[in-house]
RNA sequence: CGGGAUGUAGCGUAGCCCGGUUAUCGCGCCUGGUUUGGGACCAGGAGGUCGCAAGUUCGAAUCUUGCCAUCCCGACCA
């Protein structure tokens, strides 16, 4: 396969999608906006989940299943749920298929299989949840309700980009059932966190905390969270949300429970979720014109032994210092390979290691025995040094930690770096056009305003974040007076 | 979904306008050998419903229509 990259500046589109195909994360297939994700991607994900997955159940969460499909009827039950997400929705309406009669070999759907009532793929789960929620809630003592699931959603989107945007993909999904305003927000804000730790220690994307404009939010949330990143092309990019739905999914279910005062109340709902979009983020943060670079702490495979041989009697030598330091690596948690394959040579091993971002390579010959080394790559730098053989494996581990840190600065750096404050109508164009990335400036508050920027320039609110200073200005295109400042970027 | 482009072996491609024996080349793959510190070399070999389907024709990779997929631009995108 070749596997010559586009470069960044040449086509930054086409390096994305090089970096996912030859990087072996995923690949086409024969279903229209599906992907493949590959043992590689999916090896990822799994780390992603498997860390996210602690994370919730370290904050009181437990995982459940609900169905694939929603019938009709309760998928509109939420008016602006359903109306948000009417357009794509994939719909069975058939149960079966038969012969062709007139067409042998081939089959057909049979006309006489039509359902009752349409099932909607879920594109979230919403509907389907709360139906079942209002049998499991009668009083406070069953409250709060903090479920979550793995799941995978369809979204019928128009034009699709390999993990951004796919008609199917992988996510999780919380949904959670309070007794009080209070207490269902702050299990809005608490995920939120989560989510940000999670972004940020283990992908090493450093995140944005904030909240929606009505035009972002939810369809059927009173309020929706976001982490904003920031991709290296300066497009911004919505890595998870989450929504303080208040009682609009309650009511629509009417899930009601007997308070302390034997009063009967609605319940208070959130939902959050981060999908399989979140492999895009961290590939468009990181990655270089050679290939991917994996974050440690969720990276595939964390190190890869390279030997390099001469004739027959050398690869035993070396097969026998491999072992002891692949045994050290182990013992440290640390996952590791040999590549001793004979169909490559170790140039052509480098290349393809620092292709699928593999934090750490080791390289090491008869040279380096007979001077008890090895030689040591980090993928973040670059950089290539001899390293004693003397506690190597605690030495790599502690280097792992090192490059975490260090391509989260580099991100951190680039993102702080890309952040610009517009006073002018002017000023604005002038950075969305030339530099790009996150722009802070005033907004008059109106939903009209926010539209109208977005028409003329693309640009959208991202959000308006948590910790942000108030402070009097006047809106770049009305001129209205405004109490804040909020964060403009074009984004996925 | 609208406009544009593309689809030939695992990957990248020539041939298509102007229909005519056995579909071109490179990489990769297989076998043997020599090699191995940044994408090795020699020799031999395998691999193709020319995206899919229909049509025109004595004959279609080549012409026509429909469909599918991918890319770019737009619309859409909680």
């Amino acid at each position: 396969m070749s596997k010559e990259l586009t470069s960044r500046e040449t086509d930054y589109s086409q390096w994305y999608n090089d970096l996912v195909i030859k990087g072996e994360l995923a690949d086409y297939s024969a279903v229209r906006g599906c992907m493949v994700i590959k043992p590689y991607g999916y090896a990822l994900w799994e780390n992603m989940r498997d860390q996210l997955d602690k994370m919730f159940k370290a904050t009181g969460h437990v995982n459940a299943y609900f169905p694939l499909f929603v019938p009709k009827s309760l998928f509109e039950a939420e008016e602006k749920n359903a109306e948000g997400f009417a357009k794509e929705c994939a719909v069975v309406t058939h149960y079966r298929l038969k012969n062709d009669p007139n067409n042998k070999g081939k089959l057909i759907v049979d006309p006489e299989a039509k359902l009752e009532e349409e099932l909607v793929i879920r594109p979230t789960s919403e509907a389907i949840i709360w139906n079942t929620y209002k049998g499991w809630i009668q009083s406070y003592r069953d409250l709060p309700i903090l479920v979550n699931q793995w799941a995978n959603v369809v979204r019928w989107e128009m034009r699709t980009r390999l993990f951004l945007r796919t008609a199917e993909f992988l996510w999780q999904e919380g949904h959670t059932a309070h007794a009080t305003k209070e207490e269902a927000i702050e299990e809005t804000t608490k995920m939120l966190d989560v989510y940000a730790d999670f972004v940020e220690k283990y992908m090493a994307v450093p995140v944005i905390k904030g909240v929606k404009t009505a035009n972002e939010r939810f369809a059927g949330a009173e309020d929706t969270y976001c982490i904003e990143a920031l991709m290296q092309d300066g497009k911004a990019l919505q890595a998870g949300t989450s929504h303080f739905l208040g009682q609009n999914f309650a009511k629509a279910f009417d899930v009601q429970f007997l308070n302390k005062e034997n009063k009967q109340e609605y319940v208070w709902a959130t939902s959050w979720g981060v999908s399989t979009r979140l492999i895009g983020a961290l590939i468009m943060a990181h990655s270089d014109d050679q290939g991917l670079i994996m974050p440690p702490r969720i990276a595939p495979l964390q190190v890869v032994i390279v030997p390099i041989y001469k004739g027959p009697e050398s690869k035993p030598v070396i097969d026998e210092k491999v072992a002891v330091l692949m045994k050290e690596l182990k013992q440290l948690g640390v996952s590791v390979k040999y590549d001793d394959s004979d169909n490559a040579r170790p140039g052509w091993k480098f290349a393809e290691y620092e292709l699928k971002g593999v934090p750490v390579r080791v390289a090491l010959g008869m040279r380096d025995i007979e001077n008890n080394v090895v030689e040591l790559a980090r993928r973040d730098t670059k950089e290539k040094k001899s390293v004693s053989m003397d506690g190597l494996a605690v030495y790599i581990q502690q280097l792992l930690e090192e490059i975490q840190e260090n391509i989260f600065n580099r991100a951190l750096s680039f993102r702080n770096e890309n952040i610009r404050e517009a006073n002018s109508w002017d000023e604005f164009i002038e950075i969305l056009d030339t530099k790009a990335g996150f722009v802070s400036a005033h907004w008059d508050g109106t939903p009209e305003t926010e539209e109208k920027i977005k028409e003329q320039t693309k640009a959208t609110i991202r959000c308006i974040p948590l910790d942000n200073k108030q402070e009097a200005g006047v809106c770049i295109l009305t001129g209205n007076p405004s109490t804040q400042r909020v964060l403009f970027a074009r984004a996925y």
